[in-house]
DNA sequence: CGGTATATGTCGCTC
DNA sequence: GAGCGACGTATACCG
């Protein structure tokens, strides 16, 4: 990992157009070859990045017009230099990206001294940097990472709803977590005390596109006349008004999930064990 | 904003809990408090991080069991001080969570030497960094950003065929855009060469739940007896075969949108004034 | 402040 | 690789 405090000016072309005015910023660059452009505030998304995997070609300012220094700074295909060669005579629409602004931040007293360009090849994305002042650099190896553990999401909401569907009244049971359909699974399918089928979607917040996505399972399972009929329930922690209109407007219950409440029974199920 | 680059072990309780087990990361600290969690590959998004408005707390070890030395490295009411010893005094899950693992990574001769304690005062999202060795730490004033001038996104596609309606073809009107309905704005109402009235659902990439979008318009637009009846029009620069045969089933036309073109459109059409 | 739509969304899974 | 759903989604816009 490269860490680059510098005043630097950032263009980014791919599936969109973005340029960053010069300012100080931090640089990184990843053992992967990522990039990452980081201002001093805003949130945990960098104001503009190149995700793996991508090629950085570094260029000094007395190189700029001659040969390019090239600087492999990732581990991938090295045959691919090449396409150096083919980035120079790239087609039009890049040069003009570049020459619309007429460069107006390269005053003959501020010029840049180092310019990276980093590529991806596959999706064709491409983000230049050019630093005008490096204020620090860094270097460390920091290895592989172990990598996050994570507890607590959807999927947890989901397996204790299963475990415990008589939250839902008396004489309900379970027929199955994560019913196979055409279009994805059906996070529980269960039976109501009179024996009817009842598709449930589970979703933390419950918002209007999950109502769209259990309609959409409804008018499928409800096809099948070994099901059929169907109905369902929207179940969260939170039901936002509007969802909570459409469900009713399309006949489907909501239940609010006590996620406390539900972990709450589990643990005292299973202390009886 | 700081930059440390340190072996640490890093817990997060908040919306979900999640854990790092101690490895080399770098730590950054913006200037609004922020803190993220970076390892040497990945993509754009830390490992861990907590969004401001939040504080920072240190404790080093000599300290850890005595008063805590507080480092206030926010601009944030400096009044919330007091809410450090509630800190202390937390409910017990937290105490839960930190306690499970019997801190498995501090042996009698690899102890941590500083902590950082991060909470968002809002949300009551806590982020804990356990510090064993400080590999590197730089700081730097970096000032506020200019930002990011952003071109080519949605509201540009829209802009552009909305002043260019006639893309569509001869005799083609528009009514106007962003048209307010109960449950959101349709991108562009427009008339077509016979008069009748058409919502054009607009995306950059054009998918599922555009079409269920555009759907959820049309069946409120057709209720209205002064519009009804509209009909729908899906435009996008790529549109998905899924979302293709959903409009088609759905008797909505899709429509592939050229930004280029439609620039080059509007370009030569402000040259002629 | 809540509701809705967008994002260079990213990530991870299944098929 | 495409399709699809979840995400500590974050973020902007609008009433």
């Amino acid at each position: 990992m490269r860490l680059v405090v510098a005043r630097c000016a950032v263009d980014y072309t791919g599936r969109l157009t973005a340029h960053l005015p010069l300012a100080p910023r931090l640089l990184i660059v990843k053992a992967d070859g990522s990039v990452l452009v980081h201002s001093d505030g805003g949130s945990y998304k960098p104001l503009n990045w190149m995700s793996p995997p991508c090629t950085l070609r570094t260029i000094t300012r007395s190189d700029a017009d001659a040969d390019a220094d090239t600087d492999a700074d990732t581990d991938a295909d090295a045959d691919t230099a090449g396409s150096v060669e083919d980035h120079g005579a790239a087609p039009d629409e890049e040069s003009v990206a570049a020459a619309s602004v007429e460069d107006p931040e390269a005053p003959e007293d501020d010029p840049w001294i180092e310019q990276w360009d980093v590529t991806h090849a596959k999706t064709g994305d491409r983000l230049r940097v050019r630093i005008h002042e490096v204020i620090s650099d860094l270097s460390a190896d920091l290895g592989v990472d172990p990598g996050l553990q994570k507890d607590g999401v959807e999927a947890h909401l989901q397996a204790l709803l299963a475990e415990n569907i008589e939250t839902l009244g008396e004489g309900w049971s379970l027929v199955r977590r994560e019913y196979a359909t055409a279009i994805g699974p059906v996070d529980i399918l269960a039976k109501d005390p009179e024996g009817g089928t009842v598709a449930i979607e589970i979703k933390r917040r419950g918002e209007i596109d999950g109502v769209e996505q259990l309609t959409r399972y409804l008018e499928l399972l409800n096809r099948d006349p070994l099901l059929s009929p169907v109905r369902g329930i929207f179940a969260a922690q939170l039901i936002k008004p509007q969802a909570k209109v459409l469900a009713g407007d399309r006949g489907i219950d909501c239940v609010t999930l006590d996620y406390d409440a539900l972990r709450g029974i589990d643990d005292a199920e299973s202390r009886l064990f």
